[in-house]
DNA sequence: GGCATATAGTTCATAGATATACTAAAAGCG
DNA sequence: CGCTTTTAGTATATCTATGAACTATATGCC
């Protein structure tokens, strides 16, 4: 390998794009590079690209229209459904980093969606809620995109979604079998 | 509903994380809100999230240590398969917009990693492929994340993970029933 | 051929996220 | 108690990604 350009063996199509790109790249890596494992790159490739793919979908059409980010949304979800909730209990739970949930919390408090009230027993903490505003709106929205989740699902039968979930389940919950990197 | 705190028919478990947040929200959304498609969410729920733990841990354990982005593996793993691309490819293919391919490549560039050359055909366009250096450097990176794929995937047996990127890939290839949102 | 329109890429302004450093409060411990 | 260490949250600087505006090429059409 002295040439600066890659080789091209496996015929590169032309209407590629970022879904059919996977299976470009597990024909690549399995006839050209040896990949050891390839099913696991194609079983993650996939994982993340469908991922991607759905959520940039529901935050576009859903959330973006409002004015939300895609984090404000969750970050809203979860004080809903968790209830008044510690700021880091928010980070963590929203997957953001505390000082992501700190400045995202002016903006929802600025707009009156939230409220942030010191805590009683813990001078250093606050507590996470929703207004009377906030919850009519997240309830609403989630109304919303529950709509457009449900038009996602149903390529798929009912037992077929139980199954996906029942295996990306194992797949996250196992993994304490190895050092998994988590934030904070 | 005059109260700010929202409703606590359902305990909220201590121990509640990023992962088991989403049992709780299926609880809740079944039992208090009536969700109309609560399987949906669920779904798409824990596809989001198992996506999110899978790639914080690559990017985290692989790619920060070596001083690369999630974003910039992409690109270069993108760049690596699918040959010399031009850069609008580029960001079909890593799902990034123009801008960030164009930001992004002036890094790589600068670290001896990526070429930029001009298309002969069309003045406008560029062609972006890997300097020598830079292919052995992703087919090292590529290597080692290529051992943490098992690692997370085999915890699924190889009919599972066949049933699972089955399962995803009909949930985003049957897309073309609606309206999807992607980038561009 | 010449002019309108579309396309490729970059630049710029802005938003959002992170790590780091900092402040304030609590907890542990002699 | 008082002192050290830990913890919660925030402010600051930096980085990254985006959309929109801009530059330059290319294409289509009369």
């Amino acid at each position: 390998m002295t040439d600066d350009a890659a080789p091209v063996p496996v015929e590169v199509p032309d209407g590629l794009d970022f879904w059919s790109f996977i299976e470009l790249a597990n024909r690549r890596l399995s006839t050209e590079y040896g990949s050891t494992h390839e099913l696991a790159t194609q079983v993650l490739l996939t994982l993340n690209r469908a991922s991607n793919v759905v959520t940039y979908d529901l935050e576009s059409s859903i959330h973006r229209p409002r004015g939300l980010s895609w984090s404000a949304f969750r970050l809203m979800f979860v004080t809903w459904l968790a209830g008044p909730v510690e700021s880091k209990t928010a980070a963590k739970l929203t997957g953001m980093s505390r000082a992501a949930v700190s400045n995202l919390t002016k903006t929802l408090v600025g707009g009156g969606l939230m409220e942030r009230t010191p805590d009683e027993r813990d001078g250093r903490s606050v507590q996470l809620s929703l207004t009377e505003k906030g919850r009519s709106e997240i309830g609403e929205i989630y109304r919303e995109q529950n709509e457009r989740e449900h038009a996602w699902a149903s390529v798929l039968t009912e037992p077929e979604q139980r199954i996906l979930v029942m295996l990306l389940d194992k797949l996250i919950t196992n993994r304490s079998q190895f050092d998994v990197r988590g934030r904070n």
